[in-house]
RNA sequence: GCCGAAGUAGCUCAGUUGGCUAGAGCAGGCGUUUCAUACGCGCCGGGUCGGGGGUUCGAUUCCCUCCUUCGGCACCA
């Protein structure tokens, strides 16, 4: 049989696990348990992501190394690993000597296949603002048909595209200065020219999702492919460049051979060649990813890989966001929660289950709703699988099992022909089929059980040959049952072995009988979830509020979960409900949109800012962020205004708040009409605050 | 608005090479057992299969269109 080599995308350092990212390496984890139940040789490799300058900032911050950090956070996330069961046959780190090699080796060889090359990149410069500007920071007159007010990249008036550089009358859309050109060094990988491979390569059938595939034939492979920036001026926390001193490879160059340096260690310590798994034909590479992270993993990583001469992987699987209930995870809902503080109030057990039953092979988000989570798990799991052993094994303590398996009037022979279905379904991460075919054995199984009564047929002597055999069967289906949830309940499946004296861990175990056994006391096998104990992990979330807020969803190779930590619940909601006696401001924010260039202040005087109300509030009728709102400055004077704020505030919500706002912006015509000034918020990209000045301002006030 | 995915019972979802009265689990109601972790078993109610149109002897399934939801992009002076 091949050998199989599965990948998890790497956690990031700065942060730790949360349920979110618990999706993705359960779902390896189960992958990779059934495909050694059924002999297959397969390992199980994963690191940490550890470079970037967030890391490098958070570590300036602490007084400590960078190494200090990634080594701490290395370990909480392997504990927090296996706390959920999830085995690794290697983990490793990418700021690793091993994965520095293979960083050069690889590097050299798209150095001699000429696709890097090193320009001076020539980008406007907005020298109000002290920053390069990205294409759609530019405004000017497109160059072919003079149409005025386009972006730096594209005209949607004649649709043609074309480089900033090229705009007629140029202005910033930060500053509305006249951008500046200025060039710095950057070092490029060119995957232009293996366009006909990746084509060939993402469209393969079965290679990923379908949708997938489509989206990348759609985004990005129907034109040419762009030149990869792979590189980030000193300072950095990363690996020098061996040719180009003082530049560093960009954290996603060397997160994903990370998967290479793993293996490699890993091959090390067992004394086994990396070319048996990264240069074979005979081993098939699946990596498990998020659906964030799709464009990283579909075109660049084959380009290295190829141009590298390793194998390329066989399948891309790649998997949805967690929402909680219904939404997307937030601390202020509580909903943020970590694998750490899961751990504290449940057993992994049931969100194993519980991920099981949800996850398909489609790119879909799936949703943790408390409740049922909790309903569920006691549903299936422990009233009508786990019960299965409780109610039938008391009986048969004493004799064991029968030594011929009875007549079950098929019952074990069908249990035995569904673990084929089961095992596809598992085979192509169609884990929730896996489990509805399961419980579906659970409940013929009951049903047999209370029609056989053993329970009245202890009761009457002479019958005991009876009451053996109807419960011999009750523990072969039970058998069955565990066996196929053991990639799912690793645990359960050991426990069940102890009691039932059986090996548990080869998939065609489940079309023996097993007969003639001793059986153990029972002891439970598996608690019942209290919501109670969900409601108190919620509310400890919710209660921790403050720390890793920001640090959560900067990962590189975040896997899971939606980027929104933090978003504003309840805008209305006083901030401070109690003084806090510590604090944790972290520079995430800074560091996530660096300070302005001085300003005099003269500068500062140009903006007008004031106080005004707001007294009319209303969805923009085709914009999905904006809202339109009514501002009053007192009598009389009234501004139209639009706010990107849609995702964060109701409008009712905001109908007669005082807020802030710059008033002498000059009006602006915008897609769904003129805005006539700007609504002061903080926040960054997945979020927003309103300014609001304390009580006692009234509308028309300056901001000094 | 553009691109993608999806809309089936109160909830979570099955079900399509087009075909018998559209299914399961949970939740709800009724009954029943008491071996088991108040668990199990039986029965019942409940769906215009998002709306409309078309193809067809026949459409939840194929085609068109509209609506809604969720992602991604745009808009966020």
């Amino acid at each position: 049989m091949r050998r199989l080599l599965v990948t998890s995308a790497l956690p990031y350092a700065n942060g730790h696990i949360h349920l979110g990212h618990l999706v993705e390496y359960t779902q390896t984890d189960i992958f990779v348990r059934y495909s050694r139940m059924t002999g297959r040789r397969a390992i199980y490799i994963c690191a940490d992501d550890t470079h970037g300058t967030s890391i490098m900032m958070r570590a300036r911050k602490e007084g400590r190394s960078e190494v200090e950090v990634i080594e701490e956070m290395s370990a909480a996330h392997q504990r927090d690993f296996a706390g959920f069961q999830i085995h690794f046959d290697h983990y490793g780190s990418t700021n690793s000597p091993t994965n520095q090699v293979l960083c050069n080796q690889i590097w050299a060889s798209l150095r001699g296949a000429g696709m890097v090359s090193r320009r001076e990149v020539t980008q406007l410069f907005d020298p109000k603002e002290g920053v390069f500007l990205a294409d759609r920071f530019v405004k000017g007159t497109c160059p072919r048909c003079g149409a005025a007010d386009q972006y730096g990249d594209s005209c949607d008036k004649c649709g043609s595209t074309y480089s900033p550089t090229d705009l007629v009358d140029p202005k910033s859309t930060l500053s509305g200065a006249k951008p500046e050109l200025r060039s710095a060094p950057h070092l490029f990988v060119s995957i232009e020219s293996e366009h006909a491979f990746l084509t060939g390569y993402t469209q393969s059938e079965g290679r990923m999702p379908r949708e997938i595939a489509n989206y990348l034939a759609g985004h990005f492979l129907s034109e040419p492919l762009r030149d990869w920036d792979v590189s980030r001026a000193a300072p950095y926390f990363g690996f020098e460049i061996p040719d180009e001193p003082g530049h560093y490879w960009y954290v996603w160059f060397d997160a994903p051979t990370g998967y290479i340096a793993a293996t490699q260690e890993w091959c090390e310590k067992q004394g086994e060649g990396l070319d048996a798994w990264w240069r074979s034909e005979d081993t098939d590479i699946i990596h498990v990813i998020g659906k964030d992270i799709v464009y990283f993993h579909t075109l660049f990583w084959p380009t290295m890989l190829k141009t590298a001469q390793f194998s390329l992987p066989a399948r891309v699987q790649v998997h949805g966001f967690l929402t909680v209930n219904g939404e997307k995870m937030a601390k202020s809902k509580g909903t943020f929660i970590m694998a750490s503080t899961y751990l504290k109030h449940l057993d992994p057990a049931y969100l194993r289950y519980y991920y099981a039953s949800k996850l398909g092979p489609k790119v879909e988000d799936i949703d943790l709703n408390i409740e049922e989570f909790v309903q569920r798990v006691n549903a299936e799991l422990v009233n009508k699988i786990v019960n299965l052993a409780s109610r039938s094994s008391r009986f048969v303590q004493k004799t064991g099992l029968s030594a011929a398996y009875p007549e079950d009037g098929g019952l074990f022979a069908a249990g035995a022909t569904a673990g084929d279905e089961i095992g596809a379904a598992y085979a192509a991460f169609d884990f929730a089929r896996a489990i509805r075919t399961i419980v579906a054995l659970a409940d013929r199984a009951n049903e047999f059980i209370d029609k056989a009564q053993p329970w009245a047929l202890a009761k009457q002597p002479g019958k005991e040959a009876e009451v053996q055999a109807a419960c011999s069967i009750a523990l072969n289906l039970y058998r069955q049952i565990a066996l196929y949830l053991a990639p799912v309940l690793p645990k359960l499946a050991e426990e069940s072995g102890k009691l039932l004296n059986c090996a548990m861990d080869r998939w065609e175990l489940a079309k023996e009988h097993l007969v003639g056994t001793p059986v153990a006391p029972y002891q439970h096998l598996m608690k019942r979830a209290e919501l109670e104990s969900a409601q108190k992990m919620v509310n400890e979330t919710s209660a921790a509020n403050a720390p890793e807020t920001t640090e959560a969803q900067s990962a590189a190779a975040s896997p899971a979960a939606p980027a929104s930590p933090g978003a504003p619940a309840t805008p209305a909601t006083p901030a401070t409900p109690a003084t806090p006696t510590t604090y944790d401001d972290d520079g995430a924010a800074l560091q996530e949109e660096p300070l302005a260039p001085e300003c005099t202040i003269d500068d500062f005087g140009k903006a007008d800012l004031r106080v005004a109300r707001i007294v009319a509030a209303e969805g923009v009728e085709g914009a999905k962020k904006l809202l339109r709102l009514r501002v009053s400055l007192g009598g009389g004077v009234e501004r139209n205004v639009f706010a990107g704020i849609k995702a964060y505030y109701k409008p009712e919500d905001l109908i007669g708040r005082l807020v802030i706002i710059c008033a002498n912006l000059a009006p602006r015509q915008m897609k769904f009409g003129l805005s006539e000034g700007m609504v002061l918020a903080a926040g960054g990209k997945d979020t927003a605050f309103l300014l609001s000045p304390d009580s006692g301002a009234k509308p028309g006030m300056r901001v000094h």
